[in-house]
DNA sequence: GTCTATATCCTGATAGAC
DNA sequence: GTCTATCAGGATATAGAC
């Protein structure tokens, strides 16, 4: 629920490129999503549209680094966690007609060769999310450098998946993974959960 | 080496669709790329640039389908095997400048919202994808349910590796989803290939 | 079949009245 | 701060000479 005019902006330019990436989004489809009239784009983001894009990723990235720990905090074993999260994931995209998608992989595939400031605010967040998430498994117990390969295979699998669940329209590949990434930590303990970092 | 110039069109497409998806590749770019002028490419693809993208995609699908299977032809322990996809793959992006891409991932991130026709050529070239891997370890000695599982699991991890590789610029992505996804299956045997399917 | 010139539309961005 | 009208450039696609 955003309540200024440029907050309505951001959250409507996440939600665009969520669905239809960078390119395929334009000023005019942006406007009208956010009910600010064109004008009104430049004079609250003077660098255009390079500008809401950066914003709308940093913010939409800072809300999806909280998803994991959400998930995983209902969880004391590792493999039963990881397995949980790809089912989440399933169930929401399912719910959603096949439609949810992170917007950062969505817009960081598209614009890695193209907009440099955009790979760029696209990898800081992608850092954040796996120094994130590897404080958050070892704040769970797990030695640093397993919270690290955990964290970082997660979040690939899981952005592949969802590319291929998107375009097949179709649970199995998230199931797959989450199948294939749960056994082989069955039986590795996670400890009580401390406060979830925002990194 | 493309020799008719239909074939030097598609290679052209292929090529720079895998950097730059499909949005953000114009006419002008593939006319160029390719040597044909723009009248050339409406006289042999009468269906634009939908219909280049569409056969682009299905000729780069069928090259990219023989990749896992070359790679994995050369070990008998499945474990192995996936770590050294994973490391292959990781070699390939930092000698490329972190440019190689598949261009249907990309592509189909793009377009899953947008454009219908090419959503679903994606999905087909998945699928291929998908029963010819399975088919691939299924042949290698494994049971159905197994070589689908790891199938799904490799291609979704790689492809979601790859958007994180190529937009932090670093392998560790790749390197951490092989060093995860492998050990779970060292000691699974690989029987005697036999010649890989073309799915 | 090859190639040039052009038509039509839509984009991001700006100027300036309210 | 809000909003409208418009600019200049680039997109896909076409027409038609060679």
């Amino acid at each position: 629920m955003a309540r200024s005019t440029r907050e309505s902006i951001l959250t409507a330019t996440a939600e665009l490129m969520r669905h239809r990436g960078y390119g395929a989004v334009g000023m005019k489809d942006i406007a009208a999503a956010s009910g600010a009239p064109i004008g009104s784009l430049y004079h609250h983001f003077r660098g255009g549209k390079v500008q809401i894009a950066r914003e709308a990723l940093v913010n939409a990235g800072a809300a999806y680094a909280m998803l994991i720990p959400t998930v995983v905090d209902g969880y004391t074993d590792l493999g039963a966690a990881l397995e949980g999260v790809f089912e989440q994931a399933a169930q929401d995209m399912a719910a959603t007609g096949f439609a949810n998608m992170c917007p950062i992989a969505s817009v960081a595939a598209e614009v890695a060769d193209t907009v440099a400031e955009l790979r760029e605010v696209s990898a800081g967040i992608f850092t954040g999310w796996l120094d994130g998430g590897t404080a958050y498994f070892t704040a769970r117990g797990l030695p640093a450098p397993t919270a690290r390969q955990v964290t970082v295979a997660l979040v690939a699998a899981l952005e592949g998946a969802f590319v291929l669940a998107r375009t097949m329209r179709d649970t199995e590949p998230l199931l797959a993974a989450g199948r294939v990434l749960g056994p082989q930590f069955r039986g590795v303990a996670l400890t009580a959960a401390a406060p979830a970092p925002a990194p």
